[in-house]
DNA sequence: GTGTTTGTTATCAA
DNA sequence: CTTGATAACAAACA
């Protein structure tokens, strides 16, 4: 589940091997609903070079040299895998018998293409992209800077990392809102860029209940947790993301923010701070992770 | 066969 | 019109 800290290490470490390299071949394999509105992606995506490569929330946007935008989404299963000319990954995953392989690691380990790969971009000097995605909700398109300008205006709140998402702004939204704490922070037209995992990690670490309203936050829980999302999110960067299951940076490897979750994924087991079981709940039509001493 | 996983959008109700 | 709640999508696994 791609959030923002996957998303730009993928972003960064794309813009380490595809800028200004011109894209010599795009092999689509998608389902066939999808075909016609991609049939018009070889024209407008061969011979182009990535000037920039950028990102809004858990979208990336790739700058063409004509001035269009490349968008890729990954939404839940979609991953970047970059192969160099001697197609190895640059992880080094030895992949011995097959049957040992969960099966998270097969999107990854081995041979490219696989089963899920949807379109393979290859550039001048034979490095390849492959775009995989199993549970096919991602989606890669082109748009005019116009739409682009609409689809971000529209669609995604601040960056929580930039000086937009400060105090001020953060506790003038939460007193209009009546939607739960959990729901509220999922919502990227009023934050951009946190997921399921990091929505959690947050309220925990900020001693929230995920069930209290937006507008029932006092002042000094705004600020508490308003430090705490941009806390975490810098630390899952430094740490390039988190694997739950099938997040894989441009190299194929794991991200190593997994081993710092403190509720995530942990229901049932002790919390780390009070030693009381994690509970996980349904809200907001999503698994909800928390502790009940720890969060108020 | 059932329930679960989630990012986003469509749909519906108030 | 706005807000919020919920279903739907897709594929794999326990």
């Amino acid at each position: 589940m791609p959030e923002l800290p996957e998303v730009e290490t993928i972003r960064r470490d794309l813009e380490n091997v595809l800028i200004r390299r011109k894209i010599t071949s795009l092999d689509l394999r998608l389902g066939k609903h999808n075909l016609k509105e991609l049939s018009f992606l070889h024209e407008k995506i061969l011979g182009q070079k990535f000037l920039e490569i950028s990102r809004r929330g858990k979208l990336l946007i790739f700058h063409l040299l004509n001035g269009d935008f490349l968008l890729i989404h990954l939404k839940m299963t979609g991953q970047l895998i970059y192969q160099d000319k001697k197609n190895k990954l640059a992880g080094g995953h030895s992949l011995g018998k097959k049957k040992e392989i969960p099966s998270f690691e097969k999107a990854v380990g081995g041979e490219l293409p696989n089963s899920h790969t949807r379109a393979i971009f290859s550039f001048q000097g034979a490095g390849k992209l492959f775009f995989n995605d199993m549970r096919r909700f991602g989606y890669l398109r082109v748009v005019k800077s116009d739409d682009l300008k609409i689809i971000l205006e529209k669609n995604y709140g601040p960056e929580p990392l930039s000086q937009n998402f400060n105090f001020t702004y953060f506790s003038e939204i939460l007193k209009k809102s009546n939607l739960k704490i959990k729901a509220f922070l999922l919502d990227q037209k009023r934050l951009a860029g946190l997921g399921n995992i990091y929505v959690d990690e947050s309220l925990f670490a900020s001693g929230i209940l995920p069930q209290r309203t937006a507008k029932s936050l006092k002042k000094e829980e705004i600020r508490n947790l308003l430090k705490e999302i941009k806390r975490i999110i810098e630390k899952a960067l430094k740490y390039r993301g988190t694997t739950f299951s099938d997040f894989r940076d441009l190299d194929g490897k794991k991200g190593n923010f997994s081993n710092f979750l403190q509720v995530y994924g942990r229901p049932g087991q002790k919390c780390f701070k009070c030693g009381k079981a994690i509970l996980k709940t349904k809200l907001a039509g999503r698994g909800t992770h928390y502790c009940a001493n720890c969060q108020k």
